[in-house]
DNA sequence: ACCGCGATGCACT
DNA sequence: GTGCATCGCGGTG
């Protein structure tokens, strides 16, 4: 079931952790989510925080549509938008679970481990050929494609990973036990 | 298993 | 000029 864009339209709380098990697609290649972080408009680590610049006015709303950024000056990152009234909330898409086009993958991405692929966001943009093109587009239009999860999940909460400030919220959300992710989460 | 570092773009909290 | 919502490599236990 194809996600529409009003499912983002509500707090990125909320989203983040539904979004884990959906599958994502970027012209056909890519997989299911298995971690995300949300970033919220109160959030001293996310690039709403300090309010609208040019480049994160995709981060503004509206819902439902992609912002994409580029990261120490090398890798791309790409978010999901969320949106309760105006303000900037994105779900960042950490890893996949490798499903779709996994040989073109393996050559954009120069590695041949199926974990190796999308295990990171500046992985899954380059496996995905995600890049400043897609800021602003539109989730459930063409290059995109995002389903529902078929099944239950078990998603577990744990710290995000690689920001410095508000290093302690625990805004990360895993698929329990999948072998895709970034990093494993911490032991309980 | 850990840790350090270089690559590289660009907005500055 | 500085600091990142990163990655992969090469060093050391």
């Amino acid at each position: 079931m194809q996600l529409e864009r009003d499912f983002f339209a509500r707090s990125v709380h909320e989203v983040a952790p539904a979004l884990v098990g959906a599958t994502l697609l970027v012209d056909g290649i890519g997989g299911r989510i298995v971690e995300v972080e949300a970033y919220d408009q109160e959030d001293p680590a996310s690039h709403g925080f300090a309010g609208r610049t040019a480049r994160n006015a995709s981060m503004f709303g509206p819902p439902g549509h992609a912002y994409v950024y580029r990261s120490y000056g090398i890798h791309w990152c790409l978010n999901l938008v969320c949106d309760v009234e105006g303000r900037a909330e994105a779900v960042l898409v950490r890893a996949l679970e490798p499903r779709a086009g996994l040989e073109l993958m393996r050559q954009r991405r120069g590695v041949d481990a199926d974990r190796a692929l999308c295990s990171g966001p500046g992985k899954l943009c380059q496996a995905l050929a995600v890049t400043r093109e897609h800021d602003g587009l539109a989730l459930d239009e063409p290059p995109f494609e995002l389903y529902a999860t078929g099944e239950p999940v078990d998603v577990v909460a744990a710290p995000r990973i690689g920001i410095t400030r508000a290093a302690e919220r625990p805004w990360r959300y895993l698929l329990r036990g999948s072998r895709y992710v970034s990093r494993p989460a911490p032991r309980a």
